[in-house]
RNA sequence: UGGGGCGUCGUCAAGUGGUAAGACACAUGAUUUUGGUUCAUGCAUUCGGAGGUUCGAAUCCUCCCGCCCCAGCCA
């Protein structure tokens, strides 16, 4: 690893933009901007956005505004606009001044439009959104023209100021670009412009009763942002002719549109109206539920804005339609997770421990290393005590092959403690389920080393009994269980590979005493287990957590492979 | 069967006429008081297919095949 960052990866982006700055394009400026619709969350697709707009911005040392597309008020809300405000603070960017609001634009998207009727480019329709629909053509049949099209400006600029005004219902009139309703291209026979919608909307109130397009807008708002570089995903590619159409018309600044592929993630959905689909069924717990791929549910799942940039920034951005492996995230995100998180003893599925020779009422205060990645995080006291609990996983009466951990006779290490080796194992009488271990310990081999020298071939975390704190933990898993869930191929609803297994709450877990009033949002590897985060469910009295992700681990691939070959 | 895009390892992805980067995943080994981390090694004679141009093609040409997007008064 070298000292500073490597150049970041090539990209078909940046080398339009790398091209513009040669030729001297903008003016040497780099603007881009992020305009989402207020009408929902902000997913793990959107960081993509987000951080590839805001990437180049800060590369290029200039700007990126953030805009909210509001031009359909029936559909927008403030609550989402506060909430990808806050995402995007969250994700690590800072939009300065640059916070716009299409609807900051409407007066002067109207005067666009007055000027596109004055010289016959604009004109409105009567027709019936049914009839209007009909009109279109299809894909392989160009459509007819509507009875409306050639009304008199001074029609078009008298009826469009009574749309203006309020004098029409919802779906009498829109307000249609002329251009050709013939053409090969659905977006450009003759598309709507403005509709009325007799709804006050979140910033201008009542104020409107026509709202305009988003191809209307997105284009103009560019142009009056002065964007230079107005970067899309690709669905908006048939959308390109019509942006370039609007602003060579009104003869305005014209800033140029890229399009690259929208991320796509295995074992979860990223489009907004499925998300909302999750949300409102019922299938996870909110927005910010720790599953959801949005930012929120990512955020309180554990992860890090570092980790999720990182993320963004190693997938890369082409024109190919793709699927990222779910691994690739969760890589990024032990790797940041393995610098920073400090580690901690807990026990998930508890299995009492008796040290038979451990003197009755002795406690010791052990040490233990924070984080052995980054010695400045330091050392903390761990209490060992002659009860104690150890992962139920971590002994096997009848141990298989590899498996390494506590057996019956056999002698392993606990973490920065003594060497155990357990000498009877008790049982329920009635269900023979194993309800306790007797052991004895090694005094000689405190703080985990033997002078002997002898080696054991595990470590085991562990808690003591008296001092542990109960905790709830919550376990997730992938929300679907197809890689691709919407690859309809197979089954029709994308819902029917939901996984019944994506959420296990463990109420029995302890976790060692430093952990008792850890703070909602900080992040701890449980050693062997994985990495968890404090959830805002937590109390004074029980402290809850969330599994962000396990940490590799080996002896389940193994167990895996054993599986596997028991059955062939 | 109109138009617009796209096809390079299981998954992302560089490559823009000079002889297939890198990452994840996977596999093997070493180190290890986390079966974690780290390290080492392996992993596309071949770029959707077939022809052609060229001394030389993933890159140029032709044809074919496959996938995605468009018929909202959504964005």
């Amino acid at each position: 690893m070298t000292t500073t960052d490597s150049a970041p990866p090539p990209n078909f982006i940046r080398n339009i933009i790398e091209e513009d700055l040669k030729t001297d394009k903008y003016s040497g400026r780099v603007i881009t901007r992020f305009p989402p619709e207020p009408n929902g969350y902000l997913h793990i697709g959107h960081a993509k956005s987000i951080c590839l707009n805001f990437g180049f911005a800060a590369e290029y040392k200039d700007e990126c505004h953030l805009r909210f597309d509001d031009t359909n008020p029936t559909k927008e809300e403030v609550e989402y606009v506060e909430s990808i405000k806050a995402d995007v603070r969250w994700l690590g960017f800072d939009w300065g001044e640059h916070l716009y609001y299409a609807s900051d634009y409407f007066d002067k998207l109207y005067d666009y439009a007055i000027q596109l009727i004055r010289e016959g480019k604009a004109y409105v329709d009567s027709l019936s959104a049914d009839e209007i629909r009909e009109h279109r053509g299809t894909l392989t049949e160009p459509g007819k023209e509507s009875p409306y099209r050639n009304r008199s400006v001074e029609e078009n600029l008298d009826m469009f100021g009574r749309m203006k005004a309020g004098e029409f219902e919802d779906g009498t009139h829109v307000l249609r670009a002329k251009i050709d309703m013939a053409s090969p291209n659905m977006l450009m026979r003759d598309p709507t412009l403005y509709r009325i919608r007799k709804v006050s909307h979140h910033r201008t109130g009542d104020k409107w009763h026509i709202y305009p397009m988003y191809d209307f807008t997105h284009c103009l708002s560019d142009s009056i942002e002065g964007i230079t570089h107005s970067i899309c995903t690709l669905e908006f590619e048939n959308n390109r002719p019509l942006y370039d159409w609007v602003l060579d018309q009104l003869k305005v600044y014209h800033p140029q549109q890229i399009e690259f592929a929208r991320l796509n993630l295995t074992y979860t959905v990223l489009s907004k109206r499925k998300l909302i689909e999750l949300v409102e069924g019922g299938h996870v717990s909110a927005w910010d539920d720790p599953r959801m791929p949005t930012i929120s549910g990512l955020r309180r799942r554990g992860y890090t804005p570092e980790a999720i940039r990182n993320f963004c920034e190693r997938i890369g951005v082409a024109k190919r339609d793709s699927i990222v492996d779910m691994a690739f995230l969760e890589y990024c995100l032990r790797e940041d997770l393995n610098k920073h998180a400090p580690r901690v003893m807990a026990v998930l599925r508890p299995l009492r421990v008796v040290i038979e020779n451990y003197p009755e009422d002795q406690v010791e205060e052990l040490d233990a290393i924070n984080n052995p990645e980054d010695p400045g995080m330091g050392t903390r006291k761990v209490p060992f005590s002659r009860v104690l609990y150890i992962e139920q996983d971590d002994f096997r009466e009848d141990p298989p092959k590899k498996f390494f951990r506590l057996a019956p006779g056999r002698e392993v290490r606990l973490r920065y403690a003594y060497f155990i080796k357990c000498t009877d194992v008790v049982k329920d009488e009635q269900t023979g389920e194993i309800i306790e271990l007797r052991c004895t310990y090694d005094p000689k081999t405190r703080g985990g080393d033997a002078p002997d020298g002898r080696k054991v071939k595990a470590t085991l975390h562990w808690v003591s009994a008296a001092h542990a704190v109960k905790a709830e933990v919550r376990l997730y898993d992938h929300l679907f269980t197809k890689t691709n869930p919407t690859d309809e191929k197979k089954s029709s609803d994308w819902k029917s590979s939901l996984s019944p297994n994506s959420l296990e709450r463990l109420t029995e877990c302890y976790v060692e005493p430093s952990l008792a009033d850890a703070a909602p949002e900080s992040r701890y590897q449980f050693e062997r287990l994985g990495y968890f985060c404090a959830d805002r469910d937590s109390s004074d009295t029980s402290p809850v957590f969330n599994r962000t992700v396990t940490l590799r681990d080996e002896w389940a691939k193994i167990q895996k492979a054993q599986k596997k070959k028991k059955k062939s």
